[in-house]
DNA sequence: ATTATCTATAGATCTATAGATAATGC
DNA sequence: ATTATCTATAGATCTATAGATAATGC
């Protein structure tokens, strides 16, 4: 029954990252910990081994959900290499994104979650959030490059966030229409 | 035990009321239906004479919410006639609003977990948002104002959203006057 | 000898229902 | 007679722990 320690790392890495698709679709309180463990291939016995409680693997998950969001987004920028934005914005406020809570950005799927948990699972918000705006603000040419970063990625979240909670469909992509509009011309100012 | 029909309608309203403020606080998963009917001086077994399920209290509560949060624009823009969308800012993108969850914005406190609803919920909010878009759009001078008034109130929504899910009270009301600046720019253009 | 994982379970909580009670409404 | 609310409970689920098992690592 037991592994060795460098299986053992691995099925915390699975367990880390089933938990970041997951409890984006569902919500932390949406998805208990034997269904977390069986989506790893694993019983719910083995989790305290690794975790110290849900609460810990929720601030894991929530970083590395995080961490794979920043890595869609540079991706997304080198595809399109002159235009770093354009790439981000065709994915980011995409009806794709809409309907893609699991893989999609986690400020969106987890925001409201987030807000009502504990540091340390903020923190991992928080640094992702920090990412972000680093590549927003290399893309802002403008000497308030710093605002300007943060004023468009709270467009781009909300727009995602209220194209999400509407059912109808046209009225979504007229806020992702909207938003990529107001984007590019804040960032070409 | 039994009360009178109007008294059972007031009871009612109050479940109601408080589940708008209790669901904001704590998400719709993270109050149970004892707690919430406790909090209506009522007990659990009362609950389903009034509500369907707890996802129909959801919707209900979710389009009380919604028009408690409209009834406060408004009300703002009464206490500023001459510029009507600085009353809005200063009380939606302040600190006091990241901090007051249960009397705050629904699409903040609620979105992700909306988004993960029936189609009543989102209804609800849907409602809700176009009540807001309404005010916007009258108070942007200009044609496009529909899609005006939508990127305004996405950037809003994410500010505040953004604001809530990191550590760093500088980095939240950063968020909170980057997206003043930008709202206050695109309404005014 | 240590330990990662397993099965099993404790104890709490959750939604929803059943049946009793006592006041309303006809 | 009807019914809004109450107490009580069924049945499911949740987090966390206990003890057994079997493989690793010294």
């Amino acid at each position: 029954m037991r592994v060795s320690r460098t299986q053992a790392a691995e099925n915390r890495e699975t367990v880390i990252n089933v938990a970041s698709r997951l409890f984006r679709e569902r919500g932390f309180d949406g998805i208990g910990l034997k269904d977390l463990m069986k989506g790893a291939g694993l019983t719910q016995g083995a989790f305290y081994k690794q975790f110290k409680s849900k609460d810990d693997l929720a601030a894991q998950a929530s970083r590395r959900a995080m961490e794979s969001a920043a890595h869609k987004w540079s991706a997304a920028t080198a595809a399109n290499p002159g235009k770093p934005l354009d790439g981000v914005i065709s994915f980011y406020l995409s009806m794709d994104h809409r309907e893609e809570k699991m893989d999609g950005c986690p400020v969106v799927a987890l925001g409201s979650d987030a807000a009502r948990q504990g540091a340390e699972v903020k923190a991992s918000f928080e640094a992702g959030i920090k990412e972000y705006l680093d590549m927003l603000g290399g893309w802002v040419d403008e000497d308030d490059s710093g605002n300007k970063a943060m004023a468009v990625l709270s467009t781009m979240v909300g727009a995602v966030m209220l194209s999400r909670v509407v059912n109808n469909p046209d009225l979504a992509q007229a806020f992702l229409g909207a938003a990529a509009d107001q984007v590019r011309e804040t960032v070409a100012i």
